[in-house]
DNA sequence: AGCGGTTGACTACAGTTGTCGGTAGGTATA
DNA sequence: TATACCTACCGACAACTGTAGTCAACCGCT
């Protein structure tokens, strides 16, 4: 597994072909094809490009299988959200982790049920180390 | 002000001008210029084609001042950020907003102090409505 | 009247992204 | 054997992004 850090940041494209690979480790062209196009039809053509970059940029990997590609990920999910999201803190807002809980807090992003959910969230982590 | 879903998302080097603006509730390019130069050197007609495209967008207005323009947001900036942390949770989270939080308190993201802060300011503001 | 600095308008350009069509090779089936 | 299908590969294209150069107009000085 490389680190996120180095590579250059995901599209919102790019994160929709990397979730499914995630979701089911390792995928086909037509495996990630079915699931995109179930969603929003899609041309196989466009996700074959898209799962390509992203191997040439260091994203995925391929091995063989059966005569065709099977391609699974080079850095895990989790380290890519972890650099996603601090790379979205420094832009959005300018470094502020706190700017970023207060708008899901007080935002009114969430329902009233989620905020509810991650308070309880956050209360048991910050319980855990007293 | 417009609603900010209804615009299209603002990239890092937008958000960069975007937030200078906004601290300055009012710039022309030279004060958006002398913000940016200082932090890593562009050019000022770089600043200028991206204040113009953002206000093609729908992002800025422009009074005249002077003889010279005078840029203005049309978004608030809360809004902006409310719409863009929601987009982010769909497409790096899934729709999860639990996730990012989780990310956030465990992903090392943040430093200590930081975390802590968070978990206080969440803390409080569940207290709030018990 | 002339000169340097500022300003807005226009143009350019390379890189990325999302979109897809066409083609050539292999496999399986009729 | 011929047909149909699946696969990987190549090329294309429009839109967007970040970067910047040129130009003409205008301002205040000298």
């Amino acid at each position: 597994m490389t680190d996120a850090s180095e590579l250059p940041a995901l599209s919102e494209g790019q994160w929709e072909i990397m979730n499914v690979i995630w979701d089911q480790s390792a995928c086909s062209v037509a495996d990630v094809w079915k699931v995109l196009n179930k969603r929003r039809g899609v041309s196989r053509n466009t996700v074959q490009t898209l799962i390509v970059r992203l191997e040439e940029k260091g994203w995925l990997n391929h091995r063989e299988k059966d005569g065709g590609y099977l391609y699974f990920p080079r850095v895990s999910r989790e380290d890519s959200q972890k650099s996603s999201v601090q790379r979205f803190i420094k832009i959005v807002f300018e470094g502020s982790s706190e700017g970023l809980v207060l708008t899901l807090l007080h935002g009114g992003a969430l329902s009233k049920s989620q905020a509810e959910r991650i308070r309880k969230l956050i209360d048991s982590a910050g319980r855990k180390k007293p």
